[in-house]
DNA sequence: GGCGTGATGATACAACATAACAAACGCCGC
DNA sequence: GCGGCGTTTGTTATGTTGTATCATCACGCC
C-alpha cells in the first residue's frame, strides 16, 4: 500500500485502496493471532470510505444502518482495537481517524491534512522522523509517541 | 523567556514564569492595542500555573473561585483570546492548554510532554521546523499550522 | 456440563466545546 | 447628555467526543 498524496486522492480509483487495506487487515490480524470480527472490519471499511479523516460518531451513524445495536463503546472499541493492531491513526487536532497508509510497518503516523477538501496524506519521511528523534534526544528525552498534524492547503486546492 | 525542560520545570522557581508571561503578555497586548483584561489575565495566570497543559475545566474550576459567574464560555472566549495572541497554545493530544514561553515571536508551537510527570516543555528548533517545512513542500502542500506533539519520558522520569 | 477468555450489548455518565442572545461597558461624534 | 457602535462579559442551553460499568454471548477446553 502506497501512500497517496493530496493530488491522487481527488482523482484515484479508490475502491483499489479499501480493497488493499481490508486485504492487508486481514493478513496482519490471522498472523497475529488476533480476531478481525466482522464488526470490526466493517468499521475498518467505515474508516477507509475516503481519504479524509472520520470521527467516531460519523462511523456511529455509518455503522447503525447494518449494525442496529451499534452504541458508542461499540464503535470505540473497534477503533481501539484498530488502532492497537496499528491499521488506523488518530488525528488529534481533528478529534477523528484515517486509515494507515503502512501497516505493518511500524511507524509514528506523520500527516499533512488539507482545511478545504479535508484530504488527509499519511507522509513517511526519514528526514523528518529523524529530526524529531534528534529533537527529543537534544532534551534527553525518550520519545514513545509522535503527533505530527500539519494543515495547510493540498496542492490540489493550491491552485 | 527562556524555555525550560522537563529536569528544570521539577526545581525552578516558578515564580519567575509566571511573572515574566504576565509582563510579556501585558506588553505585548498594550503595543497591539488589544484588551488584555483583568478575566483574561487571570485565565493566562491560571494556565501558567505549572508547566503542565491544564485543561479548560480546570481552568474553571480555578477561576471560579475569584469570578463566581464563570462559565464555559468565559474560559473558552479567554482561551481563544489568548491562542489568538500567541500567548498560550492548545495540547491536541491532551485537550488542553499551556503558556507560550516564546510569546511575541511568531512560531509554531512544538512540545514533548512527560506521560509519568506531565511536565510539558515547548521547544524550539530550526532544524525540526527545516525538515516539517521540507516534509510539506515535498508534497506540495503550502502549511499553515504544524502540530507537534512527541509524548514519553523526560530526562526527570527517565532516569 | 462447567469454566475461562475475548467480544459485544446496553445503560448511564463524564469531559470537552459551542450556539445564541442579552446585558454591560467604553468610546466617540454630535 | 445621549445615541450609536464595537468589544467584552453574562446566561442558558445544547452539541460533540469519549468512558465506566455491568450484563450477555460465543467459543474452546477439559
Ligand atoms: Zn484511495
Ligand atoms: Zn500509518
Ligand atoms: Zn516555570
Ligand atoms: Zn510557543
Amino acid at each position: 500500500m502506497a501512500a497517496r498524496g493530496a493530488v491522487q486522492a481527488h482523482t484515484h480509483n479508490h475502491k483499489a485502496c479499501i480493497d488493499d487495506a481490508l486485504k492487508t487487515a486481514r493478513e496482519l490480524c490471522a498472523a497475529r493471532g488476533v480476531q478481525l470480527t466482522p464488526l470490526r472490519e466493517k468499521v475498518l471499511q467505515i474508516v477507509w470510505k475516503s481519504h479524509k479523516p472520520v470521527g467516531a460518531y460519523d462511523v456511529l451513524d455509518e455503522l447503525s444502518r447494518s449494525h442496529k445495536s451499534a452504541r458508542p463503546p461499540t464503535v470505540y472499541r473497534a477503533l481501539d482495537f484498530l488502532m492497537g493492531e496499528g491499521l488506523i491513526h488518530k488525528i488529534e487536532s481533528l478529534n477523528a481517524y484515517l486509515g494507515c497508509v503502512e501497516a505493518g510497518a511500524p511507524h509514528a503516523g506523520h500527516f499533512l491534512i488539507c482545511r478545504k477538501c479535508g484530504a488527509t496524506e499519511e507522509i513517511v519521511d526519514p528526514k523528518l522522523e529523524a529530526a524529531l528523534d534528534q529533537a527529543a534526544k537534544r532534551a534527553r528525552f525518550r520519545a514513545e509517541r509522535q503527533v505530527v498534524e500539519i494543515s495547510g492547503l493540498c496542492a490540489h486546492c493550491t491552485g
